[in-house]
DNA sequence: CTGTTAGCGCGTTCAG
DNA sequence: CTGAACGCGCTAACAG
């Protein structure tokens, strides 16, 4: 056995050493009303005395309430992610949670592996962003049939009955972004996204073509780039090659990230074209790092700190108010606004 | 498939379901050797079709063992601390730990409060890296005394008695990129760092200096900034200050850490000067993103990933074998290699 | 205001 | 190979 738990002060030796009971000793450090100040103070300081601290896993076992809210996020290494993380972590913090976040590297497989972990009792609640890769959705299912509270954000194919849904408009913020590049009079433009799997891509290409039609203009299938790749350098060759071989570059990108559009911007000026005189480009995210670059970018401003606080409001919503709100429910579903940050990548 | 599931299936739930005692549901569930084969396989199609999970918190209570680590960094929105707790998560999967990240956002007092926290049982070990504001060291001491295997991480100001440490040489690192500026006949060389009140700061500045000396250089005071900003924007206009009212600026620029330098080359190019052809900058740190930029930036690589897998290595050692380990043990102290990556921002 | 008692769900003796 | 009983440290229901 091991001898920290030996040396461990539990309620038991303060109430032997107070020559009370362990019940009013509990009820003390909880600030309960039921006890005499006095009292109160003696265990107080008795505890401070002998270096108590309260065995939090003893807690959750007998309250039900482990006070951690796990959070599911497809990777560490996306700052994106790590905004929203930093907001939920924020904003539960206040309310004495803590978060546990599980990454699913990309992988659906890692993903069922990290639901299933929480659904052993360690987590109040959990918050997920679904992989790529993800489309079958028993998994999280299941977890609302265990009665887990579930918030999904960011990327949404389809609602979950009885989870909560936090996202921004990716399509109407294309469409925004794609329409300052058709006022430009740029009459050609091309997209660069990622994946086609992922329904947060693809709802920005959608907003791309729905710009185009709405204004009467076109654009060739040539100048659009879904790429395949997941690391730095790979991707930047993608988008590279994908530059280098089109006989026509375009008057404008419009990039489904920040980081595709200054892979973008590296490869044109690679090419020998200036950005913004030459080609626009604008970007989707506006990560930290988005003004770092020069020139700075212009980009769809995601509100991701925002985003992690949100998700953790409706979460703590839920654990509270006991688990079901129903998905109809006006609170199961909140649309974040974006705004257009005009930097120097466009003119 | 499953029907709706009302409340937790519990050990003993499959016990009266099977007619067996929970103890040998126990047994079964741990694949213990001492259960017939028969009902173990009873007992595990039972709990599949049940849909048991068994509960965390239970088991860790009982066991005394919650196979979580926890680990403390400085702040979530700094690429390198994401690195290195990628790293460790990477590791320690592998043995069946999750890690717990709490972030002590700049604040000693925060940082305290996490390892408060720690100390309440939910972890079964701490890594942590101490901010810049971290300079008594009472709260891990007491984590020692308290039996907690603990390993520190690269912003190591002294060594504690009975943690591990895992860091990089950031001395030596910084004399060889400051040679390498030197034997490219820069006779004026910059330094641009971050507070000093952070050892690694001081460390990679004191290799600044030893560099000069030891090839009979001199550099002058006016040329070195000690960045006290905490916000991107702020510490570009405290980088672009500093530059702008200097009347003999540098050939050279050694910078604590990439992001400096990416802020110095930005402030560099704003005031008319080219890099590297008016003037060479270095880097610290490597980060996903400094190749990113152009030009390329100069760097020395610090394995960050690796040094996460390090420390995840030494807490589970030190877990396993006991939680006692002489800091004047082999196994106490790891320094980790860097190396110097040439891109484009030098010569 | 305080004490007694009974769990929380699981591991782990100790018997058989 | 299986079962009964106890304990992990704490909370909560019920008395007084």
């Amino acid at each position: 056995m091991n001898s920290k738990i030996n040396s461990r002060v539990r309620l038991e030796d303060l109430a032997r050493a107070l020559k009370l009971s362990i019940a009013t000793v509990s009820r003390a450090m909880s600030d309960s009303s039921r006890v005499k100040p006095e009292t109160k103070q003696r265990v107080l300081s008795k505890a401070k005395q002998m270096g108590y601290r309260s065995n939090q896993i003893a807690k959750s076992l007998s309250s039900g309430k482990t006070n951690v809210l796990g959070v599911i996020i497809p990777r560490y290494d996306e700052p994106f992610f790590i905004e929203v993380c930093r907001g939920i972590d924020y904003y539960v913090r206040k309310h004495d949670y803590r978060i546990l976040i599980n990454s699913s590297r990309n992988s659906f497989k890692y993903e069922k592996e990290n639901v299933l972990a929480f659904e052993r009792g360690t987590v109040d609640g959990v918050a997920m962003c679904f992989t790529h890769e993800t489309n079958s959705y028993e998994h999280v299912e299941e977890l609302i049939d265990r009665k887990m509270p579930l918030v999904l954000f960011d990327n949404i194919s389809h609602k979950i009955d009885g989870a909560g849904h936090v996202k921004i408009d990716d399509f109407s913020s294309a469409v925004k972004a794609v329409e300052i590049l058709i006022k430009h009079k740029n009459n050609s433009i091309g997209y660069i996204g990622g994946t086609s799997k992922k329904s947060v891509f693809n709802q920005r290409f959608d907003g791309f073509v729905e710009a185009h039609k709405k204004h009467h203009q076109s654009f060739k299938t040539r100048h659009v780039l879904n790429c395949k790749s997941y690391h730095q350098e790979h991707e930047f060759y993608e988008v590279f090659n994908f530059l280098s071989k089109l006989q026509d570059v375009p008057n404008a990108f419009f990039c489904s990230t920040d980081n595709y559009a200054i892979l973008c911007i590296k490869a044109l000026t690679k090419l020998g074209y200036k950005v913004p005189q030459d080609i626009e480009v604008i970007g989707f995210g506006n990560l930290h790092y988005s003004n770092m670059f020069t020139p700075e970018l212009t980009c769809v401003s995601q509100p991701s700190f925002k985003m992690g606080e949100k998700v953790a409001e409706m979460l703590l919503n839920k654990i509270d108010k006991g688990f079901f709100i129903s998905n109809t429910d006006q609170n199961s579903e909140i649309v974040l606004p974006t705004k257009l940050v005009y930097r120097d990548t466009t003119r």
